[in-house]
DNA sequence: AAAGAGCCCAACCGCCACGAT
DNA sequence: TATCGTGGCGGTTGGGCTCTT
């Protein structure tokens, strides 16, 4: 019943040698990474597929970027994983030229024991000592708070990239490349600190969200019947609670208006018209763009983080 | 200088999701 | 619908390096 191994006896294992790194590179760089399971033996080498592709994409490729991370990069680490927990490949996905690999190990060797020295849960990002004294008095209020936002943030986040891989899926039928421009705003509004403004057109397609229209690249404003569509769609569609307040228009850049901003974004990408998210109007970072169905493929799989 | 402890990170492992058949 | 092959993900390991005693 077991599982076949992956890879054939015999095989080398462990580090690579320079010799091995130059066999995969010049094989790549000629054919291209077709099957990673037959890309060994095409190239010479005596690892298995599997092996191949962990060295390319942690360490090969040409994108990466190697060495230490930025303070700004530690902060976006550190307020991603707060959103999303351990889900490395989507926090690599908002950092460019990272791997996940490098940052899991970041995490796990630096700043999961800084959060603990600062007296932070690195789990849940709660002061560990604020554990049950939520309705203490002093500034447990204020971290309360904090930790509703956080959650409220997860929440989202979550929700957001449930409905990021259904439009992907939808998109393949209408338009392969518009899961490329599915960006959260939220996610961009870590690495910008330019306000951003979202807007809308009065041509919404409605109830189900298409990728396919052609609207024009509206500078309109919700309408207030559009507001009341939108509403309508995202809790009958179960992306928003009950009871909670759905801001619909713009939003800033910083860290305190994040989760409105998932909020907006979210709703905005219900509509599903991408073309409505040009750089000029809504700034996006470089990793933003770097986002692959893939990274959608396991989140669709986990529930939300909090 | 030597030994042990701790740290770092590349690589491995097992599992899962998805597409093809 | 079931099965298989493949790629991707997160958790974990272990060898080499650095620091401390």
């Amino acid at each position: 019943m077991g599982r076949s191994p992956c890879c054939e006896e015999g095989l080398k294992k462990g580090p690579w040698t320079p010799e091995e790194d130059q066999k995969l590179l010049a094989y790549i760089d000629r054919n291209g990474h077709g099957s990673w399971r037959a890309l060994p033996a095409k190239a010479g080498l005596q690892r298995c597929g599997k092996s191949c592709r962990l060295r390319w994409t942690n360490y090969l490729r040409p994108d990466i970027k190697r060495g230490k991370f930025s303070l700004q990069e530690e902060q976006t680490i550190i307020q991603l994983h707060a959103l999303l927990g351990n889900r490395w490949s989507a926090i690599a996905s908002h950092l460019p030229k990272r791997t996940d690999n490098e940052i899991k190990n970041f995490w796990n060797t630096h700043l999961k024991k800084r959060l603990a020295k600062m007296g932070i849960d690195p789990i849940t990002h709660k002061p560990s000592s604020d554990a049950v004294s939520a309705t203490g008095g002093g500034g447990g209020g204020t971290t309360a708070a904090a930790a509703a936002t956080l959650s409220h943030m997860a929440q989202w986040e979550s929700a957001r990239l449930e409905a990021e891989a259904r439009l992907a899926r939808e998109s393949k039928m209408h338009r392969p490349s518009a899961a490329a421009h599915f960006q959260s705003p939220a996610a961009a509004s870590f690495s910008t600190s330019t306000p951003i403004h979202l807007q809308g057109s009065s041509s919404c397609p409605l109830p189900t969200p298409r990728l396919d229209l052609e609207s024009p690249t509206s500078t309109l404003t919700f309408s207030e019947k559009t507001e009341s569509i939108v509403r309508r769609t995202a809790f009958s569609d179960g992306l928003a609670w009950p009871g909670e307040q759905l801001r619909i228009g713009s939003f800033s850049g910083s860290a305190g208006a994040a989760m409105g901003s998932l909020g907006d974004g979210f709703v905005e990408m219900l509509l599903g018209d991408f073309d409505r998210f040009p750089p000029a109007t809504a700034p996006i970072s470089p990793a933003m763009g770097e986002r692959t169905a893939t990274t959608t493929k396991k989140a669709r799989a986990i529930g939300p983080a909090y």
